[in-house]
DNA sequence: ACTACGAGACTTTTT
DNA sequence: GTCTCGTAGT
């Protein structure tokens, strides 16, 4: 057997990883081992000489697919993954500027724009334009310049027929000259930009095309325009395109998403067959049987059905609550009966449709003294310490970065005001000078003791002392000689502040050990920016996972509570309503945007309730409330549609088994049974929501709120005499009345 | 320059 | 209900 990892692979599987040279189109199901078919049809590839390391691109959405990727490769093949092009889109993109950044009109170090460095540069622009920020607001423009990116559009490319549109059309194309002039490119510039590239130079296309001549995707059905249209560009005569995705997981059109790239790559590229994988490695009959029913109901499908060889499992239990807080109660027992049985915390997840669905979990699980971690917070790069720490770092990489010397000329605060700010702006304007340079100016130009002065005279000694140290030193002493340290030591809540500024300092001691050929400054900078870094949370506890449904999709666990199942929320009452685009085309824009009609959006939310049930192993609760608190008022919902579409005999009502009380919920944590003290994680917990405490200091006051697990517990308390404070259990003496 | 208060939003999110 | 943002006030 000379290719021993297709072992094991059932026979669609294998028939996609030995598929011969040609462009295919894999439908792999959820659960059905697709990352496993990717990297072995790559490992295949290899082995059999049919293409070498630098031959092959595959590309992905995400760093954390990527980086799976690049892991199993190098467990299958004993070859160095280092100089292969395996990586997001974004990476990717990334990498071609980087090396052609002469022929794509870009200087050497060109920043990278995150999200919310660009929606405050096209503030700034917005200011300086004297645009009414109340008639075009920040966001908006924001969505306008990336979707038309998006679509492949220039600014002069877009159609404009009404005023509005012309006026969007004006700042995208003043936003285009700001980054160029200050040297940073956004995201979706990152695509724009090198599908320009390629698309304007024939040799460096062909170059690129004899290089490549497999292409691998993965999760195809993600792809947008651009994408799409990049992929195509890359794919020579002489590649082979090996498109992986599943129609039915297609949850983010709403941002630039594309399904019909599968039926366009099918007919674009010629494929022959299109390869279903669709036995289920995850989930028991019921749940696959569930999945398959629901999304049944979604037209124009390229139609799939998922089966098991396992049995059925058990029923799908449904749980009708009258509040969302007997919900949670009911989820906090069933999570203790679960862990009663052995099941473990970290393999039983919460899934909700939007992130303010957390908090009621959040405070009955903490109630409990169950430990918890919830995903989508801050990221680690984007937390207000580090993006500061980076923008010097980015100033001292590059001056004409204007958007970066504004966001620490006067932080920590150094007496530079609006209106010196106002004069400086006005100066480099008129002489067509960054910022940066403007302040340099200043200094020359007499007045030594200015404070803009001084922060340049700053910004020199540190790129000047940055010279020639070691990556991490060069940000420790930004740190220090920025006066970022200084400013958090002095500050009460700046303790963690302090500690992430460190951790900025390991990651890149972390950056330079795993990268041989690159430690520059620059390139740490790209880093930051192309990988935001793990959500927030310690990995590794034992704790129950809540995420939203969005955020689950490519994860499995054993156990699954899919909360809130009901109309408005699940499907989400936006979700069937137009559109974002279609309310700007109501405005006679362009129609080129994805409009998209209420059965869109309907049945985008239908894949993802497919996506959320198929998560599931072996255990899945659908629950919903006849009430619950959103926006501040009671809610009265209606059961979601999508249980009328899962065959009531894949499901039991649980419901009447025990009445559920609000009281019972706020005290289940003093009457939980010894035994399940003994195995928790973490100790069941006096303190909930309503406990009447006492604090030395503050005195008297009761328990309003509550937040984390393990050694992150926070309280809130409201005290008699002291107001309301948030207090670390771990630290603070409090004691329960 | 820092705090305080009111207005308005509020689906999902990676790069 | 609760958070963020921007402006006004000290």
């Amino acid at each position: 057997m000379p290719y021993p990892f297709l072992h094991g692979l059932n026979p669609e599987q294998r028939a996609a990883v030995t598929l011969p040279h040609e462009s295919a189109l894999i439908l792999a199901g959820a659960g059905s081992g697709k990352t496993r078919v990717l990297t072995t049809r790559i490992a295949y590839l290899i082995q059999s000489g049919q293409a070498t390391p630098h031959g092959v691109l595959a590309v992905t959405f995400t760093n954390k697919a990527a980086k799976e990727m690049i892991a199993r490769l190098s467990a299958m093949l004993p070859i160095n993954t280092r100089g292969m092009w395996i990586g997001t889109f974004h990476g990717l993109c990334n990498r071609l500027l980087r090396t052609h950044h002469r022929e794509a009109g870009l200087p050497a170090l060109f920043q990278i724009l995150d999200s919310s460095d660009q929606l405050s540069a096209i503030k700034r622009l917005l200011k300086s334009l004297n645009v009414d920020e109340e008639k075009y607001p920040p966001k908006q423009v924001q969505h306008f310049i990336n979707s038309s990116k998006d679509e492949g559009l220039r600014a002069e490319a877009v159609e404009a027929y009404d005023p509005f549109t012309r006026q969007m059309q004006e700042v995208f194309a003043e936003y285009d000259k700001q980054c160029q002039r200050e040297g940073v490119v956004d995201f979706a510039e990152l695509l724009l930009r090198s599908y320009e590239l390629l698309s304007r130079d024939s040799a460096l296309r062909e170059h690129y095309q004899n290089r490549f001549r497999h292409i691998l995707v993965d999760e195809f059905q993600d792809t947008n325009r651009l994408q799409y249209r990049w992929l195509k560009l890359l794919a020579g005569p002489g590649s082979a395109m090996f498109a992986v995705g599943d129609d039915d997981q297609s949850i983010y059109a709403f941002r630039g998403a594309h399904v019909g790239n599968m039926r366009e790559f099918e007919r674009d590229f010629a494929v022959k067959q299109v390869i279903k994988l669709e036995q289920n490695y995850r989930s028991h009959g019921n749940i696959l049987d569930a999945a398959n029913a629901l999304i049944h109901h979604n037209s124009g499908r390229l139609g799939k059905n998922l089966w098991t060889s396992e049995g059925s499992g058990e029923p799908i239990r449904l749980f009708e609550a009258t509040t969302d807080q007997e919900e949670a109660a009911f989820i906090v027992d069933e999570t203790r009966s679960l862990q009663r049985e052995g099941i473990a915390f970290t393999d039983i997840a919460i899934l909700y449709r939007s992130n303010a669905q957390s908090r009621v979990l959040e405070h009955a699980l903490f109630s409990a003294g169950l430990p918890y971690r919830v995903y989508g917070g801050l990221r680690f790069f984007e937390r207000q310490e580090i993006k500061h720490a980076l923008a010097y770092l980015r100033l001292i990489a590059s001056s004409e970065d204007d958007g970066a010397l504004l966001r620490v000329i006067n932080f920590p605060a150094r007496g530079i005001g609006a209106r010196s700010l106002e004069q400086l702006q006005d100066a480099a304007r008129q002489r067509g000078v960054s910022l940066y340079e403007a302040a340099c100016m200043k200094l020359l130009g007499g007045k030594g003791g200015t404070a803009i002065g001084n922060f340049a005279v700053m910004l020199e000694a540190m790129r000047e002392t940055c010279h020639g140290l070691p990556l991490p030193e060069q940000i420790e002493h930004v740190i220090e000689a920025s006066g970022l340290a200084q400013h958090y030591r002095g500050e009460k809540e700046g303790a963690e502040r302090l500690e992430n500024l460190n951790e900025l300092v390991n990651a890149a001691a972390g950056f330079v050990a795993e990268n041989e050929e690159d430690h520059s400054l620059a390139a740490f900078l790209t880093h930051a920016a192309l990988e935001s870094g793990e959500r927030q949370a310690e990995a590794g506890v034992a704790a129950v996972q809540l995420m939203t449904v969005h955020a689950a999709k490519g994860l499995e666990f054993h156990a699954v509570f899919l909360t809130g199942l009901e109309e408005g929320l699940f499907p989400h009452e936006n979700a069937a309503k137009r559109s974002f685009s279609e309310d700007l085309s109501a405005q006679q824009v362009s129609r080129n945007y994805n409009s998209r009609n209420e059965s869109d959006g309907l049945e985008e939310e239908r894949r993802l309730m497919y996506v959320a049930i198929t998560r599931a192993r072996r255990r899945l609760y659908i629950s919903y409330a006849q009430s619950r608190m959103l926006h501040g008022q009671f809610r009265y919902g209606l059961v979601s549609r999508f249980l009328d579409e899962i065959p009531a005999q894949l499901l039991k009502a649980v419901n009447t088994r025990r009445a559920y009380t609000e009281a019972q919920s706020a005290w289940t944590s003093l009457s939980a049974p010894a035994a399940v003290r003994r195995s928790s994680a973490a100790p069941d917990s006096p303190w909930h929501f309503g406990q009447n405490v006492s604090h030395p200091k503050f005195g008297a006051g009761v328990i309003i709120n509550c937040e984390g697990s393990g050694a992150d517990a926070r309280v809130e308390v409201k005290f008699r005499n002291a107001g309301t404070k948030w207090l670390a259990l771990e630290y603070a003496k409090l004691t329960a009345m």
